[in-house]
DNA sequence: TACATTAATAACCAATTAGTCATTAACTTC
DNA sequence: GAAGTTAATGACTAATTGGTTATTAATGTA
């Protein structure tokens, strides 16, 4: 038998209880399962506890969304966005040398995705694409292609101009990519736990990988590898 | 109450029901535990799941490890730090240059972890550690602390030799970790559901890896970023 | 064969949680 | 302001699952 809290049902904020805000729903149970997932992954985050942050009950979500798993897939559809086109632009119009144009490339990066909440998106489909593999279909058609085609740019006018080495673009995007999406990675996982004392600095991380990696891109190759047995016994 | 199969209780396998094999039993969980944590994940894996695969009941499960999670640790051991010793010794007797043993560091990890099954733990690990600390602190310190050192020591050497330039090691080690960990990301992730033909070959992506990161290593730096703004209005 | 030991089982428990539905009350219309 | 509509609630259900334990039976020994 449910309370009868008769005078009022109006909350300490001023909002009340049965308050209807049809068109605000969807909206802020989004935002609030977007923090949530990206907090504690998908599998841990509580449908209740999405309901609560967003200031509703549990079944106020499922009036809005038919599943946990529907509410996911929203989330991403929501947050994964056309931010490319505007990027693309930006490197269209980029004055300057290739060296300079791959640091501004790595450094923006992070400004705009890996120190904010959107990093945590790759995070999770990372860790989740195996379980929701239309979603990943998903990612990987309208982000990882678009990311790559924009590294793919970079490194080719690099070579075009004859500032970096001529490498093999299929596994080149690679170089640049995976320092950002391990950097993306560890920050939501062991990066955050652990590492009590050496945390890593995001900014001083990137600056030596974009370093290193413009050093590794050199015109001027290495001496190849020479034997493959050099153990001793 | 429960089934009388009285007259035999013996399967079409041959094996009887209540068959004793104590020695044989931890490693056949273990081998079931490794194959299901990591094609479903930590928490989504069910114990009963990991005894069925191992042809046991779950009380028997629980009969060798105190729980699920003293199992994944075991896991872990069995399949990956109790091999840091061995490692450890084979790197101590490295005779060569320090380019071929960076190239030997990287090749041996994609051999005995990477293309393995091991390497889904760590993807596991990265994937679930903000939700499990206590796990998370145990790989940290049962594998991530243990692989920094044997990767400083092979850098360290090379700076030593004068092979390298010398870099800030607090930033270093991650600049062998990144391309490793995300491989094994990648691998079990967006590498296998998508990437329709452009499948990324794990030993040409290593190959190219090593390669810029010795040339990114090389002891002629290249010049410093010039300037900030080089952006067209 | 009788007995002791212990590996193995499966029914059971307690806690968790995605999803449902009868009830309540805010808002609209006339 | 009465009646109708529907947004919102929260108690409830059903399923899941980590972990326990009383019972069963395989094996060794005398």
């Amino acid at each position: 038998m449910p309370v009868k809290n008769s005078d009022s049902d109006v909350h300490a904020s001023g909002h009340t209880k049965h308050e209807r805000r049809k068109d605000a729903r969807p909206g802020e149970l989004l935002d609030a399962a977007l923090e949530l997932f990206v907090e504690k992954g998908y599998a841990a985050t509580r449908v209740e506890e999405v309901a609560k942050l967003a200031g509703v009950s549990k079944g106020t979500l499922f009036l809005y969304f038919a599943s946990k798993e529907e509410l996911f897939k929203a989330v991403v559809r929501e947050n994964i966005s056309g931010r490319f086109h505007e990027w693309n632009a930006e490197f269209e119009n980029f004055k300057g040398n290739s060296a300079d144009m791959l640091r501004y490339c790595m450094t923006a990066w992070w400004q705009r995705i890996g120190s904010t909440k959107a990093s945590g998106i790759t995070k999770l489909m990372m860790s989740e694409a195996q379980n929701f593999p239309e979603l990943a279909a998903f990612y990987q058609h309208e982000v990882i292609e678009p990311g790559k085609v924009l590294i793919t740019r970079v490194l080719q006018r690099g070579i075009d101009r004859g500032e970096f080495r001529s490498i093999d673009m299929k596994y080149g995007v690679y170089i640049v990519l995976a320092p950002m999406v391990f950097l993306a990675m560890w920050k939501h996982s062991l990066g955050t736990c652990c590492e009590a004392g050496a945390q890593l600095v995001p900014e001083d991380y990137i600056a030596l990988q974009v370093e290193t990696i413009l050093n590794g891109l050199n015109i001027r190759p290495i001496s190849p590898p020479v034997s493959q047995k050099n153990l001793a016994s």
